[in-house]
DNA sequence: CGGCATCCGGGAAGATACTG
DNA sequence: CAGTATCTTCCCGGATGCCG
């Protein structure tokens, strides 16, 4: 058997992309992978540590992760970075191209809440949970409204100002909030998305609500779902 | 060995699924296998056949397009439909909230035009060419044109109409359009995108172009491509 | 011919354990 | 903490064959 299998060696004459000159074609071989689009939105809010990103996406594996962020750093998207001495480690972020993914991520993250199959009481990162007040802000709701609202979750603490402008979020320090929701990412979904009242979660020791506790209550009603899409042909 | 191997027929405790409540997650859940969005963005124009679809993905196995189909009528964004006995040919259909995907198709698109790597001389449906004018049309310089340009390209025909309610696009004959251009998608978008002067095509045999020359010179510079992504931090 | 079932090979993703 | 090494599982793609 002097002849070997020469071709599965071949190493990938076309690493299973689509040829296809058509931008949607070209854009899932760029970010289609498993996990690679939401590898994305953890670094939507600035650069994160290799752990915190693990964190954040329950379920991925260190290797694939490791396999996604020298992809994403191979085509341009992320750049790998070291902090200055002292606290030297290492931290990936987003590039400018990178950055403007973003709309991607909001309109996939609003077409799928019409999806009858989601679940909203689903585990979700606190950086999911601020990008959709970017992307799910109803401009009718927001008129006239004008706030700073605080949040502290876990370790981070995220300003969210909503003004005639729309929605900025921004992972930095609270000071200067109204209000401020204190609590896991998930319990603050329940508030907004659930129609979980305030009180009741607070009852249960899952939130904790400092300062404007009406204009909370305000906050919490200017995120409405999408109705549920019916299988009409 | 009385012990089986039982977990692999486990019907998938969880099919591979990212279990978190972020609406970009459920996207993916939804359509981010391989090749879904794009059986989708072949669907965008309205119903067609198994072999048409596979046709215009150069590459999908008709065993991965039969699996597609049944994932995305399962989850309700496909129906499959009997055709009247005249021609009893089953067609698949996107339903109302599958149409509702355009956006994202849209954004993908658009975002990666500014790939480097992007090479727009790729093979290119011409469902593709046709969906990637209703995105890439710039409002600036459309301003003040209306016209109906046909396409003829195989054996199908779109109309596509410029006015100041942007760009309409749709499977449809090409009687009353002031200029009709035939051939083949990947020549359509060599002018169009490549900046291939349409004359030079036409001495190639590659392109025909009917009625109003000047008004053909004119669309082919509606649609401007982003300029390309540095690897700016 | 259109669509689906089945088998097979390769490779990506997942789980776990380990190392600098 | 930030990954690597290894092994398993299973998805994807190709080929073939059945059946309407």
């Amino acid at each position: 058997m002097t002849l070997e299998k020469l071709t599965p060696s071949r190493h990938s004459p076309s690493r299973r992309r689509y040829d296809d000159a058509c931008g949607t074609a070209h854009a899932l071989d760029l970010i289609g992978e498993r996990w690679a689009l939401l590898v994305m939105r953890e670094l939507m809010l600035g650069p994160k540590r290799f752990s915190e990103i693990r964190a954040d996406l329950p379920g991925i594996s260190a290797n694939t992760l490791t396999q996604r962020l020298e992809g994403l750093e191979a085509t341009g998207l992320v750049v790998r970075r070291r902090l200055p001495p002292p606290a030297s480690a290492q931290v990936y972020e987003l590039t400018q191209w990178g950055y403007e993914a973003e709309p991607i991520i909001q309109t996939m993250g609003r077409w799928a809440t019409r999806s009858p199959a989601h679940d909203p009481t689903m585990p979700l990162s606190a950086t999911s949970l601020m990008m959709s007040f970017r992307t799910m802000g109803d401009p009718a709701r927001m008129a006239g409204f004008c706030a700073r609202i605080g949040f502290s979750i876990g370790e981070e603490t995220f300003l969210v100002r909503i003004s005639s402008r729309g929605v900025d979020v921004e992972r930095a320090p609270i000071a200067g909030a109204e209000v401020v929701f204190a609590g896991a990412a998930t319990a603050i979904a329940g508030a907004v998305y659930g129609g979980v009242p305030v009180a009741e979660l607070e009852e249960e020791g899952a939130l904790e609500v400092k300062g404007d506790r009406t204009l909370a209550e305000r906050f919490t009603a200017l995120f409405p779902l999408p109705p549920k899409a019916g299988a009409h042909p």
